[in-house]
DNA sequence: GTGAAAGCGCTAACAG
DNA sequence: CTGTTAGCGCTTTCAC
């Protein structure tokens, strides 16, 4: 026999639908005695509500989509368990969608997400179309935007501040007696990439230091590596190089560790990210570590707000990174 | 304004809702004048049909289930991929999941799923509560087991063969002239442990090789490295230690690293599963890989043709695997 | 406290 | 080719 319905469940309980829709949802009182009746005939069917049904008439799907580039990017999960926590406290449920860097897919991913009828959007991605945001702010759902400026008004924002970041590192760095700081650049012109190069170069002029941007073609792993002749020309110049990931930094890490390159002995090493690897490394890196949870549950926290009070204020929102404090920078002092 | 349904379109077109239909669907002959009307009108209005209407009326959600413990296991992304890629050839969409290692949720997880109507359901766990296995046998939608064995008849898995995989690995070290290898065995008795442990009891007996099994409380890098002193110990004893997980081996190497010993100089270590940190630390860990995305290819391949053809032959699928050779096995040759 | 009835947005016969 | 109509499974008035 096919699914149960709540006509079935009416039936076998002797009572109408409405009743059985009454006790499911509690809204409205019910006899001892009838509910006793339904529960039990609830129970006999297995009974599951059709949710689709459900949120087409009550024009509520509970349903919040988020939007990644990949879910497999380390971090992300930390992320999506963050919204996901907070969003089951409100009785939300995830739709989640990869683009995979296709910004093609990721018009359609928003457009896929629309007609299954979510009320909100996050998006994580530091490179969002701006075609999609603008298309989206003319559509109804509220949308959140994580990692990422916003270059629109009425738009939300949650990410740490990497200018910040990254002078805090720079701190800490003098602090351990280094001067001579590279930095390395991350790719193309995103908008992240810019504001950690600002920091460098804002802690640089603080600190009366010379600046030494190298720039990076990705943030791969593989990219840190080939960087190695690069940066190990500057050996003599530098004390630190600073890696805008810490992926790049690994890589660089095997390239001196290949070529029997000691660190943090003979240069020291620093990432962004803290990313597990970071930890298991040796020697283990010393980074930033960004809090993704809360990333996460900070922007499930706005969106419902947004959903349910329509909250409008507060745009961007911060929060702090920490430098995790390893072994792979030397204490010149 | 709210946002458009089909009405607000054939309104707009000066049709009515049926041609509408049929324009979206292409599900019948529509004169070409009627079609551009309609077409117009849906730009205008920018509509999206509602897919909960839709599903709805269709008695098909084109939504298939995903349950997996923790989407921040590092293959869970290209498994999931392998799904995803093979679901949209056939215009399934996927509903993700995380029960977080907690059994309770795991049913709550699937009660979830059958309520949003999916249509069939992949378990990725090699502990799943049999009980949830009894129920969803019970229930209508098929489903498909990612790792884990069959207990039940009639049941679809997926996986690679855990025994052999560790015997080709036996082989691979024997090759290399090793003789003398110890086996780490995963935690509690999942059955992917066990049937690890038995392939690298019978590769001992085929070879004539005397047994050296340590029991590891679990498969986290924390583990391995707890484990380092009991290893060493035996140091004299054995050439090689085989890791159930590539996890423990990199805490083991860690543990090394901090203790001076040098691998594979001192020790050969092998893995198993191929996670990217494999990859990147130094030495690069020899493992076993595992061929995660054609898992998930796989699954959702069978799956749909249950669902689609009623298919019921072969219930237990084995992908090969293969061994990443790599830097942390000495040539005793 | 309960049931009948209207309808959420859509598809699929069924006539025309 | 096109419009009318009857639901899909559920919630929610509105009477009783």
């Amino acid at each position: 026999m096919s699914k149960p319905t709540i006509k079935d469940v009416a039936k076998l309980a002797g009572v109408s639908i409405s009743t059985v829709s009454r006790v499911m949802n509690d809204s409205k009182p019910v006899s001892p005695e009838a509910r006793r009746k339904v529960l039990d005939a609830i129970e006999k069917l297995d009974f599951k509500p059709n949710e689709l049904a459900r949120s087409l008439v009550m024009r509520r799907s509970n349903l919040i989509g988020i939007v990644v580039k990949d879910i497999g990017i380390p971090y992300m999960a930390q992320i999506i368990r963050g919204i996901e926590e907070i969003g089951r406290m409100y009785k939300y449920d995830i739709m989640l969608s990869s683009t995979y860097g296709d910004q093609n897919s990721e018009k359609n991913v928003v457009d896929f997400l629309l007609r299954k009828q979510v009320e909100g959007i996050i998006l994580i991605s530091e490179d969002t179309n701006p075609e999609i945001l603008y298309k989206l702010k003319s559509e109804k759902p509220p949308f959140i935007q994580i990692d990422k400026f916003s270059d629109f008004e009425d738009t939300y924002t949650v990410r740490i501040d990497y200018d910040l970041a990254i002078q805090n590192m720079m701190g800490y760095l003098i602090d351990k007696g280094h001067r001579k700081i590279a930095f390395i650049k991350g790719p193309h012109d995103t908008a992240t990439s810019e504001e950690k190069n600002a920091g460098y170069h804002k802690a640089c002029e603080k600190h009366g230091l010379e600046p030494v941007e190298i720039e990076s073609k990705g943030n791969q792993v593989e990219d840190g590596y080939e960087l190695g002749p690069k940066i190990l020309e500057l050996k003599d110049e530098i004390t630190c190089v600073m890696f805008s990931d810490d992926c790049q930094a690994v890589g660089f890490m095997n390239y001196c560790y290949d070529h029997d390159v000691k660190i943090p002995e003979d240069i020291s090493v620093t990432g962004f990210g803290d990313q597990p690897i970071a930890r298991y490394l040796r020697p283990a890196l010393t980074t930033i570590q960004e809090p993704y949870y809360d990333i996460g549950a900070v922007s499930m926290r706005i969106l419902v707000k947004v959903l349910r009070e329509n909250y409008k204020i507060q745009e961007n929102t911060f929060l702090p990174s920490q430098i995790m404090e390893r072994e792979s920078v030397k204490d010149l002092k």
